[in-house]
DNA sequence: CCCACTATGTTCTCGGCGCGAGCATAACTG
DNA sequence: CAGTTATGCTCGCGCCGAGAACATAGTGGG
């Protein structure tokens, strides 16, 4: 179902390598000189010449002398333009939420980090206001903003909260009177879409992110983009039974593999408390306690890992992805016990005959991977033939 | 990273234009009046007008009077021209296999179907021989072939078959010499793609076909494109431990789903011969017997559907599907076992408040399904700026 | 120190494309 | 049978990218 291909008419052509051009500029972070780009693009010298310049004069980009040059006449690099167009990214932690800003190229710059207590109807309304402002700082250079969420996001603005109690609230009303489109997902989602652009998954075609914290959330990533469902749910391998559990899951099903791997399964295990606040730092001196040698500390890491591994081994054998990057405590797991990990992962992927399975690798990003991801997303959505166009409209005077 | 967008030169749009409409004429087999297509696919008159008189000259699609007009003048419907574009398709099942051909629209003739002992040393290369004798009769008008396959299949060349023993078999050296290419795909992927373009799935942004037969087998829906992975092997959803299972499978793995849920782990349960040649009819018969009252089969089919049901449950979580269809013998479990397979379905599945969970149909086009995928895979290829413009290149004498 | 070399940027002409207005056409309608 | 209506066809127009010719700015060998 195609027939939706982007280019019609002869002034689409235009905008679509407007598009491709500011594309290129920021998925290769501004590094690219117009030569390099003329020839990734396929374009004429000709072409490219008029293009920067449009851009340049419509204050999207800006060219910068290149640091070093051969032979030849000196080449430029286009790069983000001191008025141009930025992304405003929230990731919303458990104790906190950051505010930054995205520019072309990836470049971002924190504006704030502000401590919160758990309550949604008090959180949202001030990532609101702090959007507000942001729009008012910006004005229409800014092109919209996304909020990285730890949970459950359903099409974009419904946020499942269950803390105290499950709940479904519609932060649209916080967030429409900015004035901007805001986009909400999970921040494993965004997670994936930041290694995907700049991290470990960069160029693999189909990849698996896994993002283990208090329990497990991951996404697919699908030539670069993340696969988010019909409503944007999907990644929650958390809620599969892949490990033969039994326990009660807060979803309503049971043996949830959640329930067997991350803080509060590890927790659980060693017989510590899960108490929410505290519950970090207790896994921390968990994990350091194994690290020195403790026998009960590494004998509960070891059956955390072992569940991880299995459940790892099921999923790559439903998507066949060319590499999985882990992220969270399942990054330090990889680093403190890959061996185990590595024996659970093997015993329960498919063995093709002369195959090697996908590597297991630890993000790069870590936990800047929900705020760059979040920018990403608001730049997928602002260069594409029409954002670019959108923009342009909005701030040419006629 | 889509630097690589379809449109750079104002050439490529004329070639853009003549795939999207011969797309669109494809997708709507080939039902669509001139005007229709004009509208749908937002051109001027004058553009559709030349690009079907072009179309026409180079016999990729020829007009027919419509049906039915109202007022005005009469339009015409543009669909497969007598000499246009085929494609070669073959299903190969366990006692035998079909060739048949694809037109413009979608319309398939059978052209043969040959049964096979088991033998991959064999069938293969009479497959060859049949898709170059295909190519003889057909000549440059043939611009492709797919096989089916009830396997596992990597990078579209190499089968595993697990009979009598696992092995990976390069087909290639048997398929090259019809001057064709042939893409090798599993039949479940392909028995989605078709209910994604023609049957159930039409339309359907996400979605998951589960294909129920000896095992499991299924693929992922994207934007009415199949989810193959690196390498093609996506879907074993048949091979991911999903519902507590300790048997070893055959795979190396233990507690496969395939293990619990299929017609193998039906006649296990009930203590019948699975023996591969028969074991259809005897499960038929199991079946049979469960419908007209006997208690014991029908304590194994709801063993096998509770199985079913769970697992389904946990890949909802994980993809958020808005639709999921099943084929094989789980359609027939749909018919005749709806509540209990309803029960284990949404036990499993999480219970987000206020949503329903998407609900489960027997796929439109049962067995045809792997059959007409193929054909539709085939078209992919060739309803490309790319592919159009390849054709009319091998065909015009300069 | 200078000038040939080289890679890049700029300019301009040319062919091609889709748009859209105006006209032609072929049914239906009363 | 003439008015109505939806569609097909033709052609001039504006715009786009290709590509060639020319301009330019550093490099490096002599």
């Amino acid at each position: 179902m195609s027939h939706m291909s982007p280019a019609r008419t002869s002034d689409d052509l235009r905008a679509i390598n407007r598009a491709r051009l500011l594309r290129a500029v920021h998925d290769h972070s501004a590094s690219l000189t117009r030569a390099q780009l003329t020839e990734l693009l396929e374009m004429a010298r000709g072409t490219a010449s008029v293009l920067v310049a449009e851009l340049t004069a419509l204050g999207l980009c800006a060219e910068t002398p290149a640091q070093q040059s051969g032979r030849g006449r000196p080449s430029r690099v286009p790069g983000p333009h001191p008025d141009g167009p930025v992304a405003a990214a929230v990731h919303l932690r458990e104790d906190g939420w950051e505010l930054a800003i995205g520019e072309l190229g990836g470049a971002t710059t924190t504006l704030g980090d502000f401590p919160h207590d758990d309550a949604p109807g008090v959180v949202f309304p001030a990532i609101g206001a702090e959007l507000a402002a942001c729009r008012r700082r910006y004005g229409k250079r800014l092109v919209g903003a996304a909020v990285s969420i730890a949970g459950p996001v359903r099409d974009g603005h419904l946020v499942y909260v269950h803390r105290p109690s499950w709940e479904r609230i519609d932060v649209t009303p916080w967030l429409h009177r900015t004035g901007l489109p805001v986009e909400l997902a999970n921040d494993a989602t965004m997670a994936a879409v930041a290694e995907a652009r700049r991290g470990r998954l960069r160029g693999v075609d189909a990849a698996l992110h896994l993002h283990v914290d208090f329990g497990i959330g991951g996404c697919l990533i699908h030539d670069g983009k993340p696969l988010t469902g019909t409503h944007g749910l999907a990644g929650e391998f958390g809620h599969m039974r892949l490990t033969n559990g039994h326990r009660p899951c807060e979803c309503g099903a049971t043996g949830c593999w959640g329930q067997e791997v991350g803080i509060s399964a590890l927790l659980r295990d060693h017989g510590g408390s899960t108490d929410y606040p505290t519950a970090r730092d207790h896994a921390q001196r968990l994990l350091d306690s194994a690290a020195s040698g403790d026998r009960k500390a590494i004998a509960s890491v070891h059956r955390n890992v072992a569940a991880l591994g299995a459940g790892i081994g099921s999923l790559v054998n439903a998507y066949d992805p060319g590499l999985v990057t882990i992220s969270g405590i399942g990054a330090h797991y990889l680093a403190s016990a890959p061996e185990a990990l590595d024996r659970a992962y093997t015993a329960s992927v498919m063995r093709y005959p002369g195959d090697a399975p996908p590597p297991l690798v630890a993000a790069a990003l870590g936990r800047r991977g929900p705020l760059l991801g979040a920018v990403e997303l608001v730049f997928d959505a602002f260069l594409t033939a029409e954002g670019v166009e959108r923009y342009i409209a909005a701030r040419s005077p006629r």
